[in-house]
DNA sequence: CGGGCACCTTGACCGTGGTCAAGATGGGTA
DNA sequence: TACCCATCTTGACCACGGTCAAGGTGCCCG
C-alpha cells in the first residue's frame, strides 16, 4: 500500500492551499513531510472504521473516498464524498472520539497519514491550524445543516437533481454541442445512500427522469441536456 | 429590555463553566464581564434574525431560545432548544457570514451580548478560546448528522417518542408515584417543526401514542407512565 | 358580550416512497 | 460455455405522512 516513489513533498503539494494546511509555514510543512505516511489505496479499500480509534488524520491528496456511516442494522449509507485537498477523520481526533463513520476508497487514491504526535504538537505550536479545522468543522455543520432542510422538505426526484448538478461541478464535462456529461463515481445503490432513499426509489427516480428528457442515465454515464431547466427545477436555488 | 440591576458579574455567573467561557482565566472574564451587555428578553422576541449581519455573540444565562429557520417560502421551522450557558451566534460570528438562522425567546429570557471586537481580542489572546468553539462546532456536527439519519431511517412516532425523552431530560420531573411530568416549553407547531412533520401529522402521532397508552397529553403537560417502555421503542440507543 | 384570531384537532384524499419478491443484467471464475 | 454472484430494474402492494378543508377551542381585544 505505501509506495515512497510516487511521494510528493508538502511543500510542493497542489493541495497545500487547502483549509487548515495553507496557515502553515515551511518549516511546519516540512515537519509534516518528514511525519506522513504515504498510502496508495485502491477501490473498496477503507482508510478508517467506525468505532475505531482514531490515532490519526489523513489527507487525501488524489483520488476520491466515500464517508460512510453503519446503520444499527449494518447497512451502510453513504453520507457524502471527499475530494483531493481534504482532509479526513479530523473529527473523531479532535474529539478524542472513536470514528463515527468509515473512510472508503472509491476512486484509486493516494492518502497522506499524518500521526496522532505531529498534528497535536502542530495545533500546540500554532494557534492558527486550531482556527482553521474551525473553519472546516463550520463549513460541514452548515451544509449538514442544508442536507437536513432539504431531506425534510425536498422529493426524491429534486434531491437526485440537486446531486446531479453537484456531481457535474466535480466530475462534468461539457461536450462540444453544449450537451454535460458526468462520469458517476458511484454505484445506484451510493447514488440511493446519498439522497437518502431506497435503491428501488432510486432506480424509478431516474426513469423518471429520463421520461422527463431532463436526463439520460446509461451504465454510470449521465448526459445532461439542458442544465438550466434541471436549475429551474430547483426550489429555491 | 437592558437591566443593570440585575446584573451578574461573569466570574460569579453559574455557566461559567460551560464549554467556551471555562477557558478564560479571571482577568479575560473580568474583560468579558466589563464589555457584556445584559438584556432581558420576553418570550417571542428576538435576539438575532437570519440574514441579519453579525457583530457580537450572546450568552444565554437562563430561560429558553429557539433556533429557527426560515423556509425559502417564509415558514419558520423550529430546529433546536438552546439552554441556559448555551452561546448563540457563534457561527455567524466566526464564518464572518451572516446568520443562518435566527434565534428566538420561548422562555422569559437573560441574555449576554458579546461585542465583536471583544470576541475577536480574547481569540487572539487565548488560542484555547478558539479550541473550546472548535469543540463546540464538532458537537454541533454530530448531533445534526445523528438528527439527519434519524430524519431518514425513524418514522415521525419514533421521531417524537425521542425528542419527549430529551425533553424530559431536560424539563421533566419525577412525581411520586414514578410517573414523569413534562411541560413543554413550545407549541405543537414547534413540536412538528423540531421532527421534521406537518402539524397535523403532529397531532395524529400524538393521538396514536395517547391510545397506545405510552404517554397522556393534556395541553402542555406530558405524563409519561412507563419511560422504559418508550426507551425500549427506540432503535438502537 | 360578541367578534376576531391563533392554535389545535379531525376527516378525507392521495402521492411519495418503503418493502417484498421476482426477474434482468453483467462481470468474474471454474 | 455454464454458473454464480452482485447489482440493478420492475412490479405489486400499502403504510406513512403531506395537503386541503372544515370544525373546534381558547384567548385577547374592542
Amino acid at each position: 500500500m505505501t509506495n515512497p516513489h510516487m511521494r510528493i513533498s508538502c511543500l510542493a503539494c497542489e493541495n497545500q492551499s487547502t483549509v487548515e494546511w495553507c496557515c502553515l509555514n515551511d518549516e511546519d510543512l516540512a515537519r509534516v513531510d518528514r511525519a506522513k505516511v504515504v498510502e496508495e489505496h485502491s477501490p473498496g479499500s477503507v482508510i478508517y472504521d467506525q468505532g475505531g480509534d482514531c490515532d490519526a488524520i489523513y489527507c487525501l491528496q488524489s483520488g476520491l473516498v466515500g464517508i460512510r456511516r453503519l446503520d444499527d442494522i449494518g447497512n451502510s449509507t453513504l453520507l457524502r464524498l471527499a475530494c483531493p485537498g481534504e482532509t479526513l477523520g479530523y473529527r473523531a481526533f479532535l474529539r478524542k472520539a472513536p470514528h463515527d463513520n468509515s473512510a472508503e476508497v472509491l476512486m484509486p487514491s493516494r492518502v497522506c497519514r499524518i500521526g496522532r504526535t505531529t498534528v497535536r504538537g502542530l495545533l500546540e505550536g500554532n494557534p492558527d491550524l486550531g482556527l482553521a479545522f474551525l473553519d472546516h468543522s463550520l463549513r460541514d455543520l452548515t451544509l449538514t445543516e442544508d442536507r437536513y432542510m432539504e431531506s425534510v422538505t425536498w422529493k426524491a426526484k429534486t434531491r437526485l437533481l440537486h446531486i446531479l448538478l453537484v456531481l457535474n461541478e466535480r466530475f462534468g464535462v461539457e461536450t462540444e454541442n453544449g450537451e454535460h456529461r458526468i462520469e458517476l463515481p458511484i454505484s445506484r445503490q451510493d447514488l440511493a445512500g446519498l439522497i437518502g432513499t431506497a435503491p428501488e426509489t432510486m432506480s424509478r427516480t431516474i426513469q423518471r427522469i429520463q421520461t422527463e428528457g431532463l436526463a439520460q442515465f446509461d451504465g454510470r454515464v449521465v448526459r445532461i441536456f439542458d442544465l438550466d431547466a434541471i436549475c429551474r427545477d430547483m426550489p429555491a436555488m
